[in-house]
DNA sequence: TATTTTTGATTGACCCATCAATCAATAAAA
DNA sequence: TTTTATTGATTGATGGGTCAATCAAAAATA
């Protein structure tokens, strides 16, 4: 069986099913023999290659923020106008594996988490704020930098409140619906802000 | 010691606790010596008048959920206007003992139970209903039935995902600026519904 | 090519700590 | 004395982590 160069194999492997396991079971509380088993390993080669459970899960969450940076750099090489940009962001917050309830489950693992570990606070910090950031890059090239950084706050607030709903699994919340929902709170701001500055500013009493 | 009827004041006592424990360390991963201890009493105790640890959690979100359904009521009860009982059903939200970060680690930590157990699911998903038809029924008097649904829904999701920001700690999400980006949410939708009915239905080109 | 050596891959068995839950015993009211 | 309140002691189960030992491919050597 033992082939060299297994390592990367195994490890990426068992991020995997580090994955599976806390989406199935939503949460962080798995069991380094659950993992392994997923994997089809021993739970001892697990903590050979990374060590500690700790250690396996961080991977695993950076594995996450990853993928989704990943997504998000290819979907914004597709956007070129400001507004599409970020109709491509919110797209990619909600597209089909980013909004299955096995990884909103790990999602909401390790926020859970991040209450605890520092480690994964800030990894998860790093998400929120490239997503804030990337969203305010296009909306100041649409308003000013005032109104840039509210309407970002709100958009990822219901991003990320629209995940939780999802994970309750009440409420139909369909990743269509999501979007529609986030991408007119982007209109809606921006058709507020640029009402402002037409010729009559008022609406009748 | 021992003096009679002290059950209801020990199940209080251990219910108070396990909320600060539980928001304290984040999740509900306490041990039951964690919450006896700073109920002052024996883990012994805690199983005596709980029967299990899981009846203990469930008894602990029931607790919360009736605190915040009482607030509400008496919010609600304060207001007159449609519009102003949309805003105290979100001041609701965001008040203090509510938007404190133990609370809403504790909060999280439930979300978290919920992928898990059915009965604390259950529970969560009457606290989202119960928002949900809240703010539908002022809605409802101010726009059409599908556009309270809508406008319901965007709203719930932006409180939830205000809360998750706030328990991650970046950026300072005060109570006050939450407050203020859901009240607008809601101001802007009710703009753009009414402007469509005014005798100008368009803006400059 | 055949043989020996080396090394990465892998695991079963074990240790130790933690924790929920139980129970028998004690102490104070009623 | 009967009931209620309370706890210390105990236990069975679980889970993370360690370690010595095994196995097989690859590399070096003859």
């Amino acid at each position: 069986m033992p082939k060299i160069g297994m390592e990367p194999v195994r490890r990426r492997a068992l991020v995997d099913a580090a994955l599976q396991v806390i989406g199935d079971q939503g949460t962080l509380s798995v069991t380094m023999s659950d993992i392994a088993r997923k994997a089809g390993v021993s739970p001892a080669l697990a903590h050979h290659y990374f060590g500690s459970k700790e250690q396996l899960l961080t991977e695993t969450i950076r594995f996450l923020l990853r993928q989704l940076r990943q997504d998000t750099v290819r979907a914004l090489q597709a956007a070129e106008l400001p507004r599409d940009r970020i109709s491509a962001i919110i797209r990619v917050s909600f597209q089909a594996d980013q909004f299955a309830p096995e990884t909103i489950a790990a999602w909401l693992a390790f926020y859970s988490e991040a209450q605890r570990s520092e480690a994964t606070r800030r990894l998860l910090v790093i998400y929120a704020r490239r997503l804030h950031s990337n969203l305010v890059d296009s909306l100041k090239r649409l308003c000013s930098a005032d109104d840039a950084h509210r309407i970002a706050e709100g958009t990822a607030a219901m991003i990320d409140g629209l995940y939780i709903r999802r994970a309750l699994g009440s409420s139909p919340v369909t990743a269509e619906a999501s979007m529609r929902l986030t991408d007119d709170y982007i209109t809606l701001n921006l058709q507020a802000l640029s009402s402002l500055t037409d010729t009559d500013k008022g609406h009748a009493a």
